[in-house]
DNA sequence: ACTTACCGTAAGCCATGACTGACGATTCGA
DNA sequence: TCGAATCGTCAGTCATGGCTTACGGTAAGT
């Protein structure tokens, strides 16, 4: 619960289904933007903004390399959601195991 | 990438500040919306909204007790994410594995 | 049967944020 | 130095969605 505001820009950075095509586009490897807004139906200043708020979620870093600028998945960023979920996963299952031993002492009499 | 579209309900879902509120509160174990409505700075028929659309993402479930309805955390909708993120990690540590390996390739001459 | 409690739904308001077009900065090649 | 390419930023427009109030429906208790 500590790391629950932690998640929060990750988690709401995903929700775009843009940004969500644009990690996707990343997941071949690093890419500059020109790339990857060819493919998708918005324009590149979008993508621009878009790869800032996956930049400041921590799920890309960028890498300069001349005139172009190569956004990449960052796994650390990545890893905390991921970790998150886990432990949202956890705490679902033994809820639900509560919930049917519940349910078979209930039965018992 | 075959269940990409699969996620998004669940992950917008959870982009919702309320929305992961109410998760949060559910971990603890199975409440009726006025539970959730309580502490939560929100009229209760936007929970009831919220729980609708964490209910057709998937995350939560509901099971009718009398007048009232408990809702729980549902370890299948969450795992579905997990699985996702999990893979996504994956990748994104091979990007980055390859990156890191051009890297020294490049160094070398 | 009547009242009370708990809950989902509908209509409307309003703020957030995604997108575009225009502009300026930086870098490489000629 | 000059031109072209790549990109970030800004201002403005517009749709999406979260919230509230009001209403109706169902189940338990008296």
């Amino acid at each position: 619960m500590a790391n629950g505001v932690t998640i929060a820009p990750a988690i709401e950075a995903l929700a775009d289904p843009t940004r969500r095509a644009i990690v996707e586009a990343l997941r071949a490897g690093p890419s500059p933007v020109g790339a990857l807004a060819g493919p998708l139906p918005v324009s590149r200043p979008a993508v621009s903004q878009h790869l800032r708020v996956l930049t400041d979620a921590g799920l890309v870093e960028v890498t300069p390399k001349g005139t172009r600028r190569y956004y990449r998945l960052a796994p650390g960023g990545v890893d905390e959601l991921r970790r998150y979920l886990d432990d949202l996963w956890d705490d679902a299952l033994a809820a639900f195991a509560r919930a049917a031993e519940a349910e078979a002492q209930k039965r018992k009499d």
